[in-house]
DNA sequence: TTCGAATATGCCTTGACGAGAATATTCGAT
DNA sequence: ATCGAATATTCTCGTCAAGGCATATTCGAA
């Protein structure tokens, strides 16, 4: 989990991610779409591929890459344990104070 | 979005970002959970309160840190827009395909 | 107002990582 | 077998962030 949003935290990481959204796509053509060197889009795919938000389709001498939605799912489990945090929040007053009383016991 | 990621990145933020979801706790409180020194903790909540994931209560002389779910909700949003590529995976190959085809066309 | 508990900040060192440039590799076509 | 397009890898350099430590700050209590 914790790889997969390092993976995301880089800038053209995450534009690549959102590109590949649209369907896969060789390096170059990732390349061109958002101006990075050849070499960099490599290496970054490189790093998606081994946190597996990334997979390889070799297709004559280019390889497209896809998305894989495997960690995303993931991500998205992780997030629903947060959910309550962000529903009902009408009962946002009486949980901070409840938190408080709670907190004091079982303090360390 | 990147930013939200990159906070998270860190094993030792996200460990006390999971530690929060029970509840608002003050930094010794996590300090001692996670055995991470005082000023760590600190600097962790920093981060974590810049990108809006945490927010503080002063109490007496110490400081309660509580979640913010805002960022975490926009998590969710973000996730949305990929949610299709998990649901409905009978069609994978399908779209493999497809994909391809749509690519040449678009092709840079 | 002084002391001490709780927390924040500054400095330093070290390791990780991204960008650039050059080079290696792969593989189809001729 | 050779060439070239597409992609991967290597090396170096500069930057940035995390941990450790010392110190500053805040604020309630006595």
């Amino acid at each position: 989990m914790v790889e997969t949003f390092a993976a995301l935290a880089e800038p053209n990481r995450f534009r690549i991610v959102e590109l590949l959204r649209s369907g896969p796509r060789p390096v170059n053509a990732i390349g061109e779409r958002l101006e990075l060197r050849q070499p960099q889009v490599s290496k970054h795919l490189k790093v998606l591929k081994e946190v597996g938000l990334v997979e390889v389709e070799p297709r004559a001498q280019q390889r497209f890459y896809a998305l894989r939605p495997e960690p995303l799912r993931q991500m998205n489990e992780w997030l629903e344990r947060y959910r309550q945090l962000w529903e009902s929040r009408f009962e946002a007053m009486d949980e901070v104070l409840e938190e408080l009383a709670r907190q004091e016991e079982e303090e360390k």
